[in-house]
DNA sequence: CTTTAGATATCTTTAAAAATGATATTAAAT
DNA sequence: ATTTAATATCATTTTTAAAGATATCTAAAG
């Protein structure tokens, strides 16, 4: 009877496409893994590899198996952790986000949850839309805040957050277009890969501005000190911005809806299991959801 | 680790409520069943069964393993019809149906189907629209045909017939109340628990016509012989009914629309593994669907 | 053309795991 | 108190998996 752990190597060898290479990654050796998956071919009565000198590849069976290997991978963690988890919330619980929504967004969240579910040990893991995308498929992260749209049958995507970018300048600057005269502009994100950078460019190319030169730098607040101090202009929610607006420090400059609206996402596997912790975290995620507009 | 083999052990015991009953029908002995439950508490690190003179229940981590030991079963026994699934239809497709659908709808498509698909081994399972939902849930067929609407969170179902059923009495009958006077009138239907049996009843009830006998035969021909000979009234299809009635051997009566209209839906698993035989099986209902018409 | 590197296949031995069978234990019903 | 119907334990046997050594294959390099 084909097992999970038959499924285990198939998946191995699949993967790495060699016999001896799955074997290293199984902490066995070649032979055993040879034997394992002549044993289920002949089990299922079809050749699951084609075998050359160089290593092996799937047949057109063996692609045909390799969903269910993974799907049996998932559905035994799952299992596992279905059997531990009583309902009180607790182990631990991986958070995939854009580091941007990490920064501007969700630690109040974080302290917040990370307060009322003590038994919660909870990773924020960050990437691109497009890793974090692949995080949450294959079950690296148990959801992820990420730019929207993201349209993948085997997702669901809710709408987390909703965000007015203003760029944000030194008080002395009247207008955005006033920049295009200034010559060369500097605009300030977070760091490499955010999300408002690439924003930002477009705004300030319709603006005619381009010439453009990139700071980077590590916290909203040294973001604001450079912008107030007329080193560049960034890109920020307006929620963020209106404290040091107020204080006259920086001055705001709101952008048309259609260039100013952005949505978080967060994103989760459609199937999986949801701990106990997701389900805490997601009762978290809401109240914020409504607040944070 | 955990293993297939595991969680079909778990899933019998959980099922018989007794590790000895389970070790009879996994056609080992009962220290075998004991051992390896044992040895999967162990792994989880949960007790998953309370253990009691008269057998064991399932506690709450049992009670949470349970549908991924039910999922992981269907996984395998999919896995396996997908390797050796090459996407032309052949092997078993066993699909269920109502008797009566069965008997007045299938045939043609069946006959149809087998001459196309001489690989396939097409068996249909009968019983009631109930009967046939756990069967499609439970895997024992892939499909069934049942009278709509059902509604359940596993299935997909797709409007399979519409039928306007006719009641058919003997060309001396004027109208179907003329019944009503003969005093005790006799229905004549497919065999017990066809569903347009209920109909009919309900049909000369609204019609005053009460104390019916029932009289059953094995096929349409038979019936629409003894209703010709004014034996008594049955319900039919319009379509099944027409051939007979311009021969001037029976007389339709048509019921209003609300009465008359019946919907057959085919259900399958939302989920599950599509078989190539099914997807052309598949391919021969819809035309059936509008031909039907 | 031969060699070599890097891979799979096979075979024997060893080790681990599962199944068995006999027996002990338990708790409820009679 | 006895019977009954169940689970638990343990020594033994059987089966299965893993390891290790070796043979084989093939494409590429020399």
């Amino acid at each position: 009877m084909m097992d999970f752990s038959d499924l285990r190597f198939f998946e191995a060898v699949a993967r790495t496409g060699a016999m001896n290479r799955a074997a290293t990654e199984l902490n066995t050796v070649q032979s055993n893994v040879t034997t394992r998956v002549r044993l289920l071919e002949e089990n299922l009565g079809a050749a699951l590899f084609e075998r050359h000198s160089r290593g092996v590849r799937l047949t057109p069976a063996g692609e045909r198996l390799l969903p269910f290997a993974k799907a049996a991978a998932r559905l035994v963690a799952d299992a596992q952790r279905a059997v531990i988890d009583d309902g009180v919330a607790r182990g631990g619980l991986v958070i995939g986000s854009l580091e941007t929504t990490a920064a501007l967004h969700l630690s109040p969240m974080l302290t917040e949850f990370a307060g009322a579910h003590g038994g919660v040990d909870l990773a924020i893991r960050t990437g691109t839309t497009a890793e974090l995308v692949e995080d949450v498929l294959e079950g690296r992260v148990e959801g992820a805040f990420v730019c929207g749209p993201v349209d993948h049958p085997d997702l669901v995507s809710e709408t987390a957050f909703h965000e007015d970018l203003v760029a944000v300048t030194a008080p002395g600057v009247g207008a955005l277009s006033a920049l295009t005269d200034a010559g060369e502009v500097k605009i300030v994100v977070l760091r490499a890969g955010c999300s408002y950078r690439r924003k930002l460019e477009e705004v300030l190319a319709t603006r005619g501005v381009t010439g453009l030169r990139i700071l980077e730098f590590g916290t909203i607040e040294t973001i604001l000190g450079c912008v107030a101090a007329g080193l560049g202009v960034t890109l920020l929610p307006r929620g963020i911005a209106r404290a040091a607006a107020e204080l006259g420090r920086v001055r705001l400059h709101a952008l048309p809806a259609r260039e100013g609206r952005v949505t978080t996402l967060f994103i989760r596997r459609m199937d999986g299991y949801r701990s106990s912790a997701m389900s805490a975290f997601m009762d978290h995620l809401y109240p914020v959801q409504s607040a944070a507009e």
